[in-house]
RNA sequence: UGCCUGAUAGUAUAAUGGUAGUACGACGGUUUUUGGUACCGUUUGUCUAGGUUCGAAUCCUGGUCGGGCAACCA
């Protein structure tokens, strides 16, 4: 039994669709990425849409490049989307390109010019702006736009042997120059590049524009519910005319709203800014907010989908809290991850009744979560370990529950500890603490009767192993750092990155790639794809929560 | 100042003329060998002014505020 959730507004149009017999009651959605960068996690969102509506009522999804620029476009990023996709966990119906369909859609063009309804302008770029009008006032017609259907084939099949250099002429639709929809005052059609295609080589030097692409692939693929975001509302009515004069399947358009989240950017422009201008490492750095980089952060599939489950759709512009993605990654690791011990800032302490030279080992659940504790590793235990350094306080506050003088604390998975001593350097900071342990206290075995109201974490130094741990925070240190005054690389948070050499216990030189760890009381942690058995590398995927830190 | 959109707690999202609910966050508590998890509780909301109606977040009218539209980008 699943839990009932209310209907989004595209699953009523579909439910109501379905009733009414529309299409044979067939859903078939697209998902129709450009590919000049990589996919970020607002695309994750589109991804869940049109693959969960397909998957919900039995229907199909295309992965479908819209690959009509080929200047932009690159081979490299559509191998990037359709890993992406995969690791998200949605299987396409069929993989396909717009750039399949230039012949069709060429064909499609000839086919209005025909009709009397498309002509090819000699304009410049600034002449057709220009004649645009603008919102307020109308466009006003050139002499291009009387010539004679037979000039207009004639031009077209030239423009598109070659004759003429970029620029020089395009193909626009003969609609309307005073609507007050600017996406109808005689819209481009084609515009000539000489530019290699990724796919199509140098087959073409004329390419579709969007308007004259999209929706005709959508047509040719007979796509029944094409779901795209709120900016292309007032394209629609453009979507339908050429519908409607090329007498094609009519799929329909709809619109929601496209996520944004706090502490972050979501436009590809400005994370291709990011990365060219190295303030980020890469498309997949783990501060991005692609699926890449996500991905490379520890995040799960799972806890991604469930974050766009919980999101929602609708179509009024939202920002959503950067808190809920982390909500959904700390939910979903701490049910899966397995529990380590790792310090991060180390100091060390003696357990000074400990015989000298001798050791241990302990054993420690992999997982409180699971029933069983999915299995355990042992823990060596010895005389000398590291502890956190903000686990001792020289004076503790009332409510401190670790380590101070006099004070007691369980050490995890061992024995309970009393502080009798510390050592200062000349600086102040302490470098050493003395503690005696409590032998009958020992983990699941302790008949000592002492309840201690902290545990910590400890790694025991000769056994300890060392790996570079990358601590990762918030990418800007504004909310809305694209609705800042100037340019919205000042607000790059310059704490996102801090790099640290931390002592781990040593069956976390075995960890496995890909997996997630939790450092037990500090946060979840995943290997790094340039980590290596003889320097390891974690990555901090989120913290965990701290109800004292915020006191 | 044209057209298109939208407006419900801090952030999202429901309620489809009939008790304004849920999640995240925040705050407080219980449990706990992770100050985690789990569980419990508290907090804060229908943009505004009219109208229709027994009854309006919902329908109507005016206003206010937000977003989009004048790329040979998608």
């Amino acid at each position: 039994m699943s839990e009932e959730r209310s209907l989004n507004f595209l699953e009523e149009i579909v439910e109501e669709d379905i009733r009414d017999g529309k299409n044979g009651g067939r859903i078939h959605t697209r998902f129709p990425p450009e590919p000049n960068g990589y996919l970020h996690i607002g695309h994750a969102k589109s991804i869940c849409l049109n693959f969960g509506l397909a998957q919900k009522y039995n229907g199909q999804t295309n992965l479908r490049f819209d690959d009509t620029n080929p200047v932009t476009e690159d081979t490299e990023y559509v191998e990037s989307i359709k890993e992406d996709v995969k690791w998200l966990g949605f299987n396409w119906a069929n993989e396909l390109y717009a750039s399949d369909y230039f012949d069709q859609i060429y064909a499609f063009a000839l086919n209005l010019i025909r009709k009397g309804l498309a002509y090819v302008d000699d304009s410049t770029a600034e002449e057709i702006a220009a004649q645009k009008g603008t919102p307020t006032e109308p466009g006003t017609p050139n002499q291009y736009r009387s010539r004679s259907i037979e000039e207009n084939i004639q031009l077209f099949e030239e423009m598109k042997a070659g004759k003429y250099p970029d620029g020089a002429k395009v193909l626009r639709a003969k609609i309307d120059l005073a609507s007050p929809n600017m996406h109808l005052r005689d819209p481009l059609m084609y515009r000539i590049k000489h530019a290699k295609h990724h796919r199509t080589g140098d087959k073409w030097c004329i390419y579709p524009m969007y308007d004259f692409a999209h929706g005709q692939s959508d047509a040719i693929e007979e796509i029944t519910h094409s779901v795209c975001t709120l900016e292309f509302i007032p394209h629609r009515a453009l979507y339908d005319w050429f519908i409607k004069e090329l007498e094609i399947f009519p799929s329909h358009q709809y619109e929601f709203a496209r996520l944004n989240m706090t502490y972050t950017v979501m436009s590809k422009r400005k994370l291709m800014q990011l990365v060219k201008e190295n303030h980020v490492e890469s498309w997949d750095d783990p501060r991005m907010p692609t699926i890449s980089g996500l991905r490379r952060r520890g995040y799960t599939p799972a806890s991604i989908r469930e974050f766009c489950e919980r999101i929602g759709i609708a179509k009024r512009e939202n920002i959503i809290d950067l808190s809920l993605l982390e909500f959904c990654i700390r939910e979903d690791l701490n049910k899966t991850a397995w529990r380590r011990m790792a310090v991060l800032d180390p100091v060390k302490l003696v357990i000074t009744n400990y015989p000298e030279g001798e050791g241990e080992i302990l054993h420690g659940e992999n997982n409180p979560e699971v029933e069983g504790g999915e299995g355990g590793r042992d823990i060596p235990f010895s005389r000398e370990i590291y502890i956190e350094r903000e686990d001792f306080m020289e004076v503790a506050p009332k409510k401190f529950f670790r380590l101070g003088p006099g004070l007691m604390v369980r050490l995890k998975n061992a024995y309970i500890i009393k502080c009798e001593d510390f050592v200062k350097d000349a600086e102040g900071n302490i470098t050493e603490i003395h503690c005696t342990y409590i032998p009958e206290s020992k983990s699941g075995h302790d008949t000592s009767g002492i309840n201690v109201k902290g545990t910590i974490h400890w790694v025991s130094v000769p056994h300890a192993h060392t790996a570079e741990v990358r601590l990762y925070d918030r990418l800007f240190k504004v909310e809305d750092p694209a609705s800042e005054e100037g340019d919205f690389k000042e607000y790059l948070n310059p704490e996102s990155l801090h790099v640290i050499t931390a002592y781990i216990e040593p069956d976390l030189a075995t960890a496995i790639p890909g997996k997630g760890y939790q450092f037990i009381r500090k946060g979840y942690y995943t290997l790094d794809k340039h980590s290596t058995p003889g320097k390891l590398v974690f990555n901090r995927t989120v913290t965990l929560k701290d109800g004292w830190a915020k006191k």
